[in-house]
DNA sequence: CCGTATCCTCTGGGATACTG
DNA sequence: CAGTATCCCAGAGGATACGG
């Protein structure tokens, strides 16, 4: 915990915020996590294809950036939460826009999005 | 020219939306071009550090993607200019969220890194 | 002015196996 | 359950030079 970041010094807000959430993961995981609080596992099964090692570098990479904040149980068995800071939810907002715009054009290109499931318990 | 798209299927909006303005420029250069139509040689001056490769390459990739159009004029000198499209308008007001967010995030870290005036205390 | 053409480096991300 | 540990590679991005 605690690097906060050593990415390149950023050009402009946008150059600073896309260094933070740009990647393949990190907005399906912030869009995931803005439903509220998340085990690793769920998060796991909601972004399909991702490997365990991916999927904890960039948990890791998100929580330097105060994005997320990961919270351990030391039971049996193991139980690890990730859930938004204020930072992080501030901008699931934008995400839910882009999200809307991103529907709007699958729709248009007679793209049918493939569904999500999610659930258990 | 005109091949839409070849990126894997999209899994969820939010997924197809990063896949298309991901990347290190597409986010700068979108917000560059929510000022305005501009030329080539502006954008290359306001995104810093692109190589002239990198920078024909991304506007080809958003040209393909419907998000941004091209239009030469055969004159001597020649001019060539960029404008969105109604689609990558429709982004603008996410990027401008973004941004707004980044910049906040960028002050709250004591990062100074744009020629943009401000107040501060 | 607006790009192409080469060549090259680096790293984001993947495959697979193992562990407290 | 929630991760680590290795090994590996395609492709994003960079450096440099040239062309209509």
């Amino acid at each position: 915990m605690g690097k906060i970041n050593q990415a390149p010094p950023a050009t402009c807000p946008v150059d600073y915020a896309f260094q933070r959430i740009g990647g393949k993961y990190k907005g399906r995981i912030l869009w995931f996590l803005g439903d509220g609080v998340k085990r690793y596992g769920q998060i796991r099964r909601s972004i399909s294809g991702i490997t365990p090692k991916m999927l904890t570098q960039v948990l890791r990479e998100l929580e330097d950036d105060r994005l997320i904040t990961r919270t351990v149980y030391y039971e049996v068995p193991p139980r690890v939460e990730y859930t938004l800071t204020e930072t992080g939810r501030a901008l699931i907002p934008s995400i839910q826009m882009i999200s809307t715009w991103g529907q709007a054009q699958m729709q248009h290109q007679g793209i049918t999005a493939m569904p999500l499931e999610e659930g258990e318990e």
